[in-house]
DNA sequence: ACAATACCTTACGTCAACGTAATGTTTGTG
DNA sequence: CACAAACATTACGTTGACGTAAGGTATTGT
């Protein structure tokens, strides 16, 4: 079957981080609690890899805090749960509710993104522009 | 003349950060010296107060430490020293030397950036995509 | 079965980037 | 000139995100 698992060392050598962060996340609640072997050896699944991936990816694009990661987190969970139920069950306000802080939650995030994205491009022209310079400046001497 | 001046809590409100965190910016050697008064108060002149801009820019948007943040400062201001003396003076070996350092650093750092830009839109479109989804699911309701 | 690893928990340590409080001096304003 | 508001220095405190060491148990290869 697909359900390989994953000791600690093999997940955090993966991404290039060390055991102790993977427990951290998990002690923060970060990550929920990771399965154990029969004698408390942590065993880390696909999907757990794959949300750990995810986790180190916003992380280290957007800069933020791991508290500032856990809404997102649980935004797209809701949404996971909420897709599913939302046409068999009736209407509900709740649900509603949950749907609409979502849609907020990832306009803003999409929006701070696009805003990153087009300061970085800035950014990267004022870089540019001087390593034209430097670059005109040295090709005279060869 | 185009000499104004501004007190620490005219440049920190500006840049919505609090006093101590250029005093520490100081402290620390990311910026020189502040002048004084001849009482002691820091006055910061429009050139500072630029460069403040430029190390809060880019502190927020690559998101590295201020430990790292100093070479690329060092390296815009040779490239300033540089170009002006460049044509006036014999070709120096060193001057060589430190040009080509600048340009690696610039080189390096806008791949990074268009690294950064180029994930950046991936995880854009993740979100993009779940936030169409959610919206969706709204609309049908209204 | 028995080392050699790998993993566990606990708990104190560390480092960057400031926060904050105390105490004293300077500066702008009526 | 008085005095409130702003600034200075000093120095200890805090917070997030782990690092690290100790001491013990699990797992795995031979």
């Amino acid at each position: 079957m697909f359900n390989k698992t994953y000791s600690v060392e093999e997940v955090s050598s993966q991404f290039g981080i060390t055991p102790r962060t993977l427990h951290y996340y998990e002690e923060i609640g970060l990550i929920s609690e990771i399965p154990r072997t029969e004698g408390g050896h942590r065993f880390y699944n696909q999907q757990i890899v794959d949300q750990l991936s995810h986790i180190i990816r916003i992380k280290n694009l957007l800069g933020i805090s791991l508290q500032a990661i856990a809404p997102i987190l649980a935004a797209e969970k809701n949404l996971e749960q909420i897709k599913d139920l939302y046409h068999k069950e009736d209407s509900d306000d709740q649900k509603l509710k949950l749907l609409e802080q979502c849609s907020e939650l990832l306009q803003s995030l999409t929006h701070t993104i696009d805003d990153k994205i087009r300061n970085l491009q800035l950014l990267r022209e004022g870089f540019a522009k001087r390593l034209e310079k430097v670059n005109v400046l040295l090709k005279e001497r060869s």
